[in-house]
DNA sequence: TATTCGATGCTCAAGCTGACCAAAAAAGCG
DNA sequence: CGCTTTTTTGGTCAGCTTGAGCATCGAATA
């Protein structure tokens, strides 16, 4: 439980093998899927969606793909999830501003929702650069930071 | 995405409700679900699952139930967790010790576990207790240290 | 013995995954 | 200039896993 999804999964990915590619002015959903050998169909829906969210920048046509549409280093797990998921949350009934109607005190939210504010600061905190190089020690430390500013 | 099943909301909050009620003996399924209004059917194979992985002692008979089989300072979050939905990992590949068989790098991982340790130790850090008491201040001192000592 | 409660198995619905197909867009070539 | 190729875009649909919920059987105590 608690694990994001294969597109996730996936979108992570491409934007990974996107920030290694700088070289190459863009990259088809077809290289990608080849890379990695994930499924070509599934993939372009996901590149789609995340050119939809902005993340990404399109070029139809031959020698057309997909682009990083800004930094590596300022894009954040944090953002392709959200593109691709939409919002999570820890909690399964925190839904828009109504919160729980389950009866009296669902006072087990409001540590739980400072949980969910964690992950969501651990994943602002790691960037698509950050996935590209491995064992970033840099990104260690401005993780434990994060951490702490959270206040949790 | 991300959010934890509703088993486990129900697991958490009828561990709160039994921290909450140590004078009674023992309280039945029933009791817990009308408290907060959840199928009671749901909520007793819920409370079986934790009595099998020993958070919970079961007394059968008239005037039976449930009850914390230990201290509820003792009982981690992350243990209710883990005995409802099993070992949870953020990436959707990591089963078992075969690791990810995709065929080149899969190099996301890495950082991605670092997240779910992460997790799995902001979790840890939240006891049974923390959910019955509203806004326990010593829990989040805690949860900041613990956080630290994860050197993410 | 009878009531209260726990344990087990089963069915239904929903979300996710993955794939197919057709259409539009843009670049390259004759 | 028009055709072809490459690649994005959008829609739809079947298969499957998983979770949610229900009904029934079994066990223990008064």
């Amino acid at each position: 439980m608690l694990k994001l999804t294969k597109k996730a999964d996936y979108g992570l990915m491409a934007l990974k093998f996107l920030a290694e590619h700088p070289e190459r002015p863009a990259l088809s959903a077809k290289d990608v899927a080849d890379a990695y050998g994930i499924p070509a169909q599934l993939l372009a829906k996901i590149l789609q969606q995340l050119t939809r969210s902005g993340l990404l920048r399109s070029t139809a046509g031959m020698n057309g793909g997909y682009a990083l549409a800004r930094e590596a280093r300022s894009i954040s797990a944090y953002e392709v999830i959200l593109a691709i998921d939409g919002p999570f949350f820890i909690t399964s009934c925190t839904k828009g501003k109504t919160g729980c109607e389950l009866t009296t005190n669902c006072t087990i939210k409001e540590p739980l929702a400072r949980v969910n504010e964690t992950i969501a600061g651990v994943l602002k905190s790691i960037s698509i650069q950050d996935l590209a190089e491995h064992e970033p020690p840099a990104a260690r430390e401005r993780n434990a930071r994060e951490l702490v500013a959270l206040k949790l």
